[in-house]
DNA sequence: CTTAGCGGCCTTTTT
DNA sequence: GGCCGCTAAG
């Protein structure tokens, strides 16, 4: 096998470096590799890259032999590490470019670190093939390798749309309701089969129990079967097909094994099971042929990087334990611990560490910096009486340093769900305050976008049924369902794609003649533009396609409001092809890169979750939303129990460490959830904050008086719980709400409180609050009492904390729908509501 | 075959 | 509150 790639050299003089070994070549396969880094080292005076690095940082850079494992907390320097020790290896000269393989989590980190190595490096970095995602590389793998996993190498990328889509045609097929049985459910087991790196025989008994009556085996190899036809992937087959290749061919792993001289691993606590297995097998060094047995030199350069603090993916099939465990995974492997923190004030560094110490099994960590300035604020919770006021004040509190000076771009809110976004970006609107989502409705989600890619697929690969499916009758060409029905069982009857068999079908009169038209006019554009792949440009291709498809003119005929900016994005589109190559070149990126650049130059405030916040940093960090339920989220604690409590812990851990200066945390008390007002409650992790770090915030009344409400006998200012101070709440726990939750709490939900050690001693502590707050874990009751009639009736006058009296208009189940006199029609739950 | 209107559904995080 | 999908009517 030969690889191309390894014949760019690499320019051996780094830009602003001492001219360390220029002269080194790559070394050949059978090793030395040690001391030649060692007298490499040894030989020259410390490269200027390699300064400025402090001590731990400078060992992780230079232990570039053997395995590795750095821990790298929030903030000190993890990508910097990471980067700085490829400049290392390139520059003295012990791999090409091309024989590093280098994997990030996420498109972004994998764009970030290129960019830096290109600081360092220079244009090597261009000859860096193996950067980039695990799904990216496995891709990479794959289109080499079609052949054998059987596909071919033009294959189609799924994504989870498409996936959702075909598994409903599947169960259909077999007979199953889809109803009770939702394809959406099955996409989702499939996709943890996969993270775990199983194919359909390996699935255990229980899980193909637990879908359509026993059907799930036989749905997910129905489902690998269909892919295979389709000539398709979808996102977990891009690690488990590279890892079933290379356990079936092992001459071209020994390959790669041989190629990828070093391996590097970014959020290593994220990777997955699939993942780890495609680890284990590159880092496998192949057998010494000079009969060195010495175990160094055998034992694989792999550099992981990562923080269990902030391993937040456990939901999607991260494994934490990969990081845990690595160790034992790598013998003889080097820990360093990087712990001095280059981001945030004391304050925020000592709330954060207070906060993610209530959590179990770490590896252990403890961020310091030498940071202390008097003028730091502390970490500055806020209490709200709704979201509406929440998100007012969190305007009111950008204007204000706005006014002071500090950047929009400066600024982030972080939140937990991205419901939570609306109401800011509300807010932002009518304030005239730029702001930018990141990770938010995406690009190349959007139906217009959809269709046109779709357009393009069945161009690039005929085979690609789905993408044929999703627009033969988009502009509406009058091929209805009967059409494409006889068009589909044509398609399975001769085995093959859906656009050859329309060929066929039109040469017969078994569509009533219009249909046959129209589907005779389709094919043929498909074939014309197939045959302008070749020549013409791709963005000129895709805009005469979606021209002469009838496409574009579909949503200039639509009057609908959002048609001019679909039209908008249609162009956008076009204008991004222009990017690339070709039209194939363009659909691999984004089956891959589903996000699309922001104009960062523009001065805005990021409005994200937390989880596309991880990594990033600001000088001022915004946290909404600190209730329970809400964060920590209800699903997260139903499904995931104590663990599931420690995920939500780190978020926001990670959430607090993404601020340098100052970090502002806001719970409100009324929430709306699914259109219904919900009281809420304030977090627990509120109460986990170290009190010498955190003060709550004065509020000066001027938003709505929440602070006038109920403010408590034992609200002193400095009494009991910290948060009395917002008592608010105390008005809520005295509400018919709680004290019906409270009679309603089951004795599950009891032992449930018991089980988080500390926390409840803290609460019957102060008092009052304890027995209050164990009925708010009584909120779920509250909800699953759905089914009990309400102790209502329609006409009942009635009172509700946020709005005030009422009317009851009408009653389902127990939410209500109350004509409020002053606030308007509202539904609620009933057990907000009291009888006046 | 298409369209409009209605009912039932969900609603965390994402490569 | 919004989306999807179904149904009934054109």
């Amino acid at each position: 096998m030969s690889f191309p790639e390894d014949d760019i050299p690499f320019p051996g003089d780094l830009p602003g470096t001492s001219p360390v070994r220029s002269d080194a070549a790559p070394l050949a396969a059978s090793g030395g590799l040690a001391a030649r880094a060692m007298a490499a080292r040894g030989a020259a005076a410390q490269p200027d890259y390699l300064r400025g690095l402090n001590p731990e940082q400078a060992e992780a850079v230079q232990a570039i032999d053997g395995p590795v494992l750095v821990l790298a907390g929030a903030g000190t320097g993890k990508t910097r590490v990471l980067t700085t020790r490829i400049a290392h290896i390139l520059n003295l000269g012990l791999a090409y470019p091309s024989q590093i393989f280098a994997v990030t989590f996420t498109n972004k980190a994998a764009r970030e670190m290129k960019e830096r190595i290109a600081l360092l490096v220079g244009g090597a970095v261009e000859g860096m093939p193996w950067l980039g995602t695990f799904h990216s590389i496995g891709v990479k793998f794959l289109r080499r390798h079609a052949e054998l996993v059987g596909l071919r190498s033009d294959f189609t990328i799924l994504d989870t749309d498409d996936v959702v889509r075909l598994i409903k045609q599947l169960i259909q097929a077999e007979g199953i309701d889809d109803k009770r049985w939702p394809a959406r459910q099955f996409a989702s087991m499939i996709d943890g089969w996969k993270n775990k790196g199983l194919a359909p025989a390996d699935i255990p008994e229980g899980d193909s129990r637990a879908f359509a009556n026993g059907k799930g085996r036989a749905l997910f190899a129905a489902y690998q079967a269909r892919l295979q036809t389709l000539n398709a992937c979808d996102f977990g087959d891009l690690l488990c097909h590279p890892i079933r290749m290379f356990r079936n061919h092992p001459d071209v792993l020994k390959e790669y094994q041989r190629k990828f001289r070093f391996l590097l691993v970014d959020e290593y606590q994220d990777t997955n099971t699939a993942q780890y297995m495609l680890l284990r097998l590159l880092a496998q060094r192949p057998a010494a042929e000079d009969g060195d047995t010495g175990r160094r030199e055998n034992a694989p350069n792999i550099c992981c990087v990562g923080d269990d603090d902030q391993s937040i993916y456990g939901w999607r099939g991260a494994e934490v334990e990969n990081i845990l465990r690595f160790d034992r995974d790598f013998p003889g492997a080097k820990v360093v611990r990087l712990e001095r923190n280059y981001r945030s004030s004391e304050h925020i560094l000592g709330a954060a560490g207070h906060l993610i110490s209530h959590n179990e099994g770490r590896l252990g960590k403890t961020l310091f910096t030498d940071r202390r300035d008097p003028d730091d604020d502390r970490v500055q919770v806020h209490a709200a009486w709704d979201s509406e006021e929440e998100a007012r004040a969190v305007g009111e509190e950008i204007e204000q340093l706005q006014r002071r000076d500090v950047r929009l771009n400066d600024m982030a809110i972080l939140v937990r769900a991205s419901f939570q976004m609306r109401e800011f970006e509300e807010r932002f609107v009518t304030l005239g305050l730029n702001y930018r989502v990141i990770g938010g409705p995406r690009f190349y989600e959007r139906q217009e976008i959809r269709d046109a890619m779709a357009y393009f697929r069945v161009v690039c690969q005929p085979a690609d049924d789905l993408a044929f499916g999703r627009i033969v009758n988009v502009p509406k060409r009058g091929l209805g369902e009967a059409s494409v029905r006889l068009l589909h069982d044509h398609a399975r009857a001769d085995d093959k794609p859906m656009l050859a068999a329309a060929q066929d079908l039109v040469g017969t009169d078994e569509l009533k003649p219009r249909a046959r038209k129209s589907l005779s006019d389709v094919t043929e554009q498909f074939a014309r533009w197939q045959g302008l792949l070749e020549t013409m440009p791709g963005h000129e291709l895709a805009e005469v396609i979606l021209e002469e498809s009838g496409y574009t003119e579909m949503w200039q005929n639509d009057r609908s409001a959002d048609a001019p900016s679909r039209l908008e994005n249609l162009k956008e589109l076009i204008e991004t092809i222009s990017g690339f190559e070709s039209l194939r070149a363009f659909l691999e990126h984004v089956a891959l890169v589903m996000d699309v650049d922001t104009n960062a130059d523009m001065d805005a405030v990021s409005l994200m979750t937390l989880h596309s916040a991880k990594g990033l940093e600001f000088d001022t960090v915004f946290l909404p939303g600190w209730e329970e339920g809400l964060f920590p989220h209800q699903r997260a604690l139903d499904e995931g129990g104590r663990s599931g409590l420690e995920e939500e812990r780190r978020l926001a851990y990670v959430g607090l460490t993404r601020a340098k200066r100052r970090c502002h945390i806001w719970f409100v008390s009324n929430r709306r959830i699914h259109g219904l007002w919900q009281s809420t409650i304030p977090s627990r992790f509120l109460d986990e904050l170290p009190e010498d770090h955190v003060e709550v915030a004065e509020t000066d009344g001027q938003y709505g008086g929440y602070a006038s409400y109920g403010r408590g006998q034992s609200g002193g200012p400095y009494g009991a719980s910290r948060f009395d101070r917002a008592e608010p709440f105390a008005g809520n726990y005295q509400s018919p709400g709680w004290r019906r939750a409270q009679q309603n709490a089951t004795s599950a939900t009891r032992e449930n409180w018991g089980t988080r050690s500390g926390h409840a001693v803290e609460r019957v502590a102060y008092g009052e609050s304890g027995p209050r707050a164990r009925t708010i874990e009584g909120e779920l009751v509250a909800r699953s009492t759905t089914d009990v009639p309400s102790s209502f009736s329609v006409g009942d006058r009635v009172f509700h904390l946020k709005f005030g009296n009422g009317n009851i208009a009408a009653i389902d189940g127990n939410k209500l729908t109350i004509d409020f006199d002053k606030a308007g029609q509202k539904r609620v739950l009933d057990g907000f509501v009291e009888p006046v």
